[in-house]
DNA sequence: GTTCTAATAT
DNA sequence: AATATTAGAA
C-alpha cells in the first residue's frame, strides 16, 4: 500500500485535518474488488483488499486496531457478508459496509437489522464511495455533519479504466499528479455540511427556543450545541431557511398544494435512480448494538429545556439540560401564541411523528396529541381514502370528507406512489404510505412539506416492531424525539392542535364546506 | 472589531 | 440545488 498519497482531508472550522481511514475491502470477485479498490482510493481512502473473508479476518486480528471500516460483498462462497459483519462486529466492534448488486428491499432491511452500518447496491457510484467515510470510526468528531467535499468529477467509464490500467501499471507520475490537483481544489473551499433531516431539525428546534425575530446565526448555532458546525454554516442554511418562510408566507395556504405536487414529482424522479438506506445511527436501540455508537450521543445530544409549566422540571430526558439556554431571556415569548406561528411553516402538528416499515410499505403517521380537540380519522375501509372528523365539542369543523381525492385529484394516484390511509378509529393519525423499492419513504415528502428541506440522499428507513397490524412508534431519529417531547406539554404552546392551513392543504377547502 | 445578511460564487 | 464565500451594512 501506498503510503504517501490517499490522505483524506477534511477541513473543520478553518483548521484542516488530515484524516486517514483505513479499509478492508473483501470481495470474491476479482474484477468488483478491482473497481471498488480504485473508487475508494481515488477518494483518498487507504485500501487494502482481501478476497477471501476467512482471510480478512485473520487480517483485521494481525492489524487489530489498524482498519476503521470493513467493506464486504455480501454474496461470497465461503462465508457471506452477513457472517463476516458478525464476527467483525463481535470481535472487533468494526462497522461494517455492505455491497451487493441485490437491492431486494427484504435483504437489504435484513443487512440493516443484523447491523451492517450502509448498504451499497452495485454498481457502487462515485457517490456512494465519497459517503463511506461517514461510517468510518476514525473521524468521531466530525462523522454526521461534515463531508469531505473531494472535488472530483465523476469519471467516465473510458477514465475509470484508464485509472485501472494506471494502477496496475504503477503509474505514479500520473496518479500524484492527480492527487495534487484534487488536494489543491480541497483546500480551496470548505467541506459542505450536509444539512440532513436531523440536523434540520435542530436547527428548527433551536429557533423555536429562540423565537423566530430573534434567531441570528450565533444564538442558533448556540443552542444547536453541534460540534464543528460554524456560524457561517448556520448562516447560510437560515437564508435559505428565510427563502422558505417567504416563499410559504406569499404563496398562502391554499398553493401549498402546489407544493405538495411539485414534493411528488421529485420524488417520481427520485424514484428512479437506486436506493440507498441509511442505517438509523440514532436511534437508542440501534446505538446500544454499537459500542463505537454511543459516543456519537454525546456528540449530538438532544436539545434540553426546562418547560416554564413544569417549574423546575426538565423534561425527561437522559442528557443534562443545555448550559446555552436562558430560561428567563428565551422562554418567554413561549407563553403565549407566537410559537403557533413559529410552527406553521414547519411543523404544524401538536403530535407525534413516526415512520415505520411494514411489509412492502413505507408508512408515515401524524397523531395528534391535543386532548381538546383534533382530528379525528375513521377507517372507512378503502385503504387509500382517509375521513377525517374534527372534534365539533370543541369549536372546530366538522365532516366527512376524503381527503386524498382533494390532495390528488388531478393526479394519477398510482403515479404519485403516496396515498393517504386511514388509521384506527379514535387515533387521531393521518398515516401516509408508499411502496418501497417503486418510491422514496414518504417521510422525506412530509419533511418537504413540514420543513421545507428534503435530503433526498439520506432515505432512513424504520423498521416495524410491533405486532404485523399496528404501526409502529419508531422515532425518526432523535430530533423528532424532542419535538415530540415538546408538543407533549400543555397545549397551550400550540392552541388549536390542528393548523386550519395545513388540513387545507391536505385534505382540501371542501373539507371545511 | 464582530456579526448579520444580501448577493454572489462554486 | 445546496452550500460556501464575500462585501458592505448594522
Amino acid at each position: 500500500m501506498d503510503e504517501e498519497d490517499g490522505r483524506c482531508e477534511l477541513v473543520l472550522e478553518s483548521r484542516m485535518l488530515s484524516v486517514d481511514i483505513h479499509i478492508l475491502l473483501v470481495d470474491d470477485d476479482a474484477t468488483s474488488l478491482a473497481v471498488v479498490s480504485a473508487m475508494l482510493r481515488l477518494c483518498k481512502y487507504q485500501v487494502v483488499t482481501q478476497r477471501s473473508p476467512i482471510e480478512a479476518l485473520d487480517t483485521l486480528r494481525a492489524k487489530k486496531g489498524f482498519f476503521d471500516l470493513v467493506v464486504t460483498d455480501l454474496h461470497m462462497p465461503q462465508m457471506n457478508g452477513l457472517q463476516l459483519q458478525k464476527q467483525v462486529t463481535k470481535e472487533f466492534k468494526l462497522p461494517v459496509i455492505m455491497m451487493s448488486a441485490d437491492e431486494k428491499p427484504s435483504v437489504i432491511l435484513k443487512s440493516l437489522e443484523e447491523g451492517v452500518s450502509f448498504y451499497m447496491v452495485k454498481p457502487i457510484s462515485l457517490d456512494d464511495v465519497k459517503q463511506v467515510w461517514q461510517y468510518a470510526i476514525t473521524p468521531k468528531q466530525t462523522r454526521t455533519i461534515i463531508r469531505p467535499e473531494l472535488s472530483i468529477d465523476k469519471p467516465s467509464k473510458k477514465e475509470m479504466i484508464k485509472l485501472l490500467k494506471s494502477e496496475r501499471t504503477k503509474n505514479k507520475t500520473k496518479k500524484a499528479k492527480e492527487t495534487r490537483a484534487t488536494q489543491s481544489s480541497i483546500a480551496k473551499r470548505k467541506a459542505k455540511v450536509v444539512w440532513t433531516n436531523s440536523l434540520h431539525n435542530r436547527f428548527l428546534q433551536a429557533i423555536r427556543l429562540i423565537g423566530l425575530d430573534k434567531a441570528v446565526p450565533k444564538k442558533i448555532l448556540e443552542f444547536m450545541n453541534v460540534p464543528g458546525l460554524t456560524r457561517e454554516n448556520v448562516a447560510s442554511h437560515l437564508q435559505k431557511y428565510r427563502i422558505f418562510l417567504k416563499r410559504v408566507a406569499e404563496k398562502g395556504a391554499c398553493n401549498s398544494m402546489k407544493i405538495y405536487s411539485d414534493c411528488t414529482l421529485l420524488r417520481s424522479s427520485f424514484a428512479s435512480s437506486h436506493f440507498q438506506f441509511q442505517s438509523p445511527l440514532y436511534t437508542p436501540k440501534f446505538q446500544s448494538q454499537h459500542p463505537y455508537l454511543l459516543e456519537e450521543q454525546q456528540l449530538m445530544a438532544p436539545l434540553n429545556y426546562p418547560s416554564p409549566l413544569l417549574g423546575a422540571n426538565y423534561i425527561s430526558h437522559p442528557t443534562p439540560p443545555n448550559p446555552n439556554l436562558e430560561i428567563e431571556n428565551s422562554l418567554t415569548h413561549l407563553e403565549n401564541q407566537s410559537l403557533l406561528t413559529l410552527n406553521k411553516p414547519n411543523f404544524p402538528f401538536n403530535g407525534l411523528v413516526s415512520s415505520s416499515t411494514r411489509n412492502d410499505r413505507n408508512s408515515v403517521s401524524i397523531e395528534n396529541e391535543n386532548p381538546n380537540g383534533g382530528l379525528r380519522l375513521n377507517n372507512n375501509g378503502v385503504s387509500n381514502h382517509v375521513q377525517a372528523t374534527h372534534d365539533h365539542n370543541n369549536g372546530g369543523f366538522s365532516g366527512n370528507f376524503e381527503g386524498t381525492n382533494q390532495v390528488l385529484q388531478n393526479k394519477n394516484v398510482e403515479e404519485n406512489g403516496v396515498v393517504l390511509v386511514s388509521s384506527k378509529e379514535g387515533n387521531d393519525t393521518i398515516a401516509f404510505e408508499d411502496k418501497i423499492g417503486e418510491h422514496q419513504n414518504c417521510f422525506d415528502v412530509l419533511s418537504e412539506i413540514f420543513m421545507g428541506h428534503n435530503h433526498h440522499n439520506q432515505t432512513s428507513l424504520r423498521r416495524e416492531e410491533m405486532g404485523d397490524m399496528e404501526l409502529s412508534h419508531v422515532w425518526n431519529g432523535i430530533e423528532m424525539e424532542a419535538s415530540s417531547k415538546q408538543d407533549l406539554q400543555p397545549s397551550s404552546f400550540s392552541a388549536q392542535g390542528w393548523d386550519d392551513d395545513m388540513l387545507r392543504t391536505f385534505l382540501g377547502d371542501a373539507s371545511f364546506s
